[in-house]
Order: structure tokens, then C-alpha cells, then sequence
DNA sequence: TGTTCACATGAATATATGTTCATATGTCTA
DNA sequence: TAGACATATGAACATATATTCATGTGAACA
């Protein structure tokens, strides 16, 4: 908040007041910038799109997107964290799927923008 | 595509090639990473929600959320690039308006993730 | 015409973030 | 039980990004 800038009288109030009001709290910014921010990498996104269409394993991902397996466990510790995604281990495999589609609707709809 | 790991025999090549063939192609997730990206930051989000509230000049916004001047105009630069906002001159002043609803649309739909 | 105001912008800086590399863990199999 | 396989993870590295700082630009005004 510098004083340098815009003294009081250049500054609408009432104007500020209303936003002020109609806003809503830091919270609630962090929350929504911080889930835009994990759909904001190109490989998050196609790794949660490919689970939208099948469950796939580590390996199957890895190949799929033609990423490194560790890259692709790095990203799928972020998604896992955030309950993004939840997987099944079946021998030696863990298999990923999506937690629910609301992750996924929200992709589409960043689609029409 | 390292070959060092997953043999051909432990992929399911039937799923790879129905999660590829469901797939969008590249550049569709490199536009909606990037447009998530936008939005994946505390004060973008805050701008355009205080801008949606109303139109504002770069002044009222900095001390409405407590930021720069200059954070503030680079930020808005950024969303202007982006055709998120619009604006006109009056005198000495920028007024900022959001160019349509659309964006905001879609924060809202990021409020129940 | 010089000064103030409002905003824009380039450069520098600090920090965040994604990938790679090396290695650890755990499971299965010969 | 040794080795291969599948995955996880810490550290190092490179890059991206946001803010600050300093300064430039243009309009109003005395």
C-alpha cells in the first residue's frame, strides 16, 4: 500500500467499498488460484484427461504421453495429494484412475474460453 | 520413451490405443493448460473478481488488494494479452473492465472443486 | 512550460516449479 | 535368494514467473 500513489480524493469510495463487499475473502482466492494452478501444466492436464478415459498404470502413462516414469510419478504425487486421483496396486503395478469427473468437467469447460 | 522400462508385453496396447484415439491433440491441452495457467495465480484471480465487480482504474485496484502499481499493471498486461480485460482512458486515468463474463463463469465453476 | 498525477515498462531479483538423474523400495520369478 | 520389474523419491538443475525498483510516457494544470 504505497502513499506515493493516488491520494484520496482521485479514489471512488463508494466504489471501493462495493467491491470490497462483494468480494470474497483471501481464502477463498487461494483455494480456487491454487487448484487453477495444478491444471495450469500441459502435462497435468493430459495426464488427468488420458485417466478420464481408462485407469492406466505408471508405465502405460509413461508411454502413452512419452514422459519419463519419474516424471510421471513426480506429477502423480502432486495429483494424488490434491485427491485428484486414487489408485489400486495390483502386483507390482499401481494402477491410477480419477477420483471423480468433476476435475475433469472443469477442464472442459476452460475449453470454451 | 525411455526403453529401459515396460516391456511390450506388460502394456495394454488395446488401451493405450483407446485413450490415444479419445485424446485431443496437443495444442488443444497446450491452450487450456495455458489459460488455467492465467488463472493459477492468488492476485490475477483476485483482479478479475474485483473487475468483475465493477470497473476500476489501475490506482483503485492497487490499493483495493493491497498490491504495487506496478504489480499491478504488469498483471494486467498479462490479462490484456489474454483479451481477458478491455479498457478505456479518461484524462489520466485506465478504467479496467472484464471483456465478458466468461472467465469469471469459469472461477465460479472452480468454487466446488 | 514546468510539475504533478496516473500508468506502463524494462531490468534485476527472488522464488516457484518441472524435469532429470541417481537411487531406494517392494513385488514377482527363475 | 538373486535378479528383473514397476514405482517412488530426494537432490540437483534449469526454467518460468511474479514482484520490486527505477524510469519513461503522456495528460492535466498552475
Amino acid at each position: 500500500m504505497s502513499s506515493e500513489v493516488c491520494e484520496i480524493k482521485s479514489l471512488r469510495q463508494d466504489v471501493l467499498e462495493k467491491v470490497s463487499n462483494e468480494m470474497e475473502d483471501n481464502e477463498f482466492y487461494e483455494k480456487i488460484s491454487s487448484t487453477f494452478k495444478l491444471l495450469g501444466d500441459y502435462n497435468r492436464i493430459r495426464i488427468i484427461s488420458a485417466l478420464h478415459c481408462h485407469e492406466m498404470c505408471v508405465c502405460e502413462l509413461s508411454i502413452l504421453l512419452d514422459m519419463s516414469q519419474s516424471s510421471i510419478s513426480h506429477q502423480l504425487r502432486i495429483l494424488r495429494h490434491n485427491n485428484f486421483v486414487k489408485y489400486r496396486k495390483e502386483d507390482k503395478k499401481v494402477f491410477y484412475s480419477l477420483n471423480n469427473s468433476q476435475i475433469y468437467d472443469l477442464i472442459k469447460e476452460g475449453e470454451s474460453i
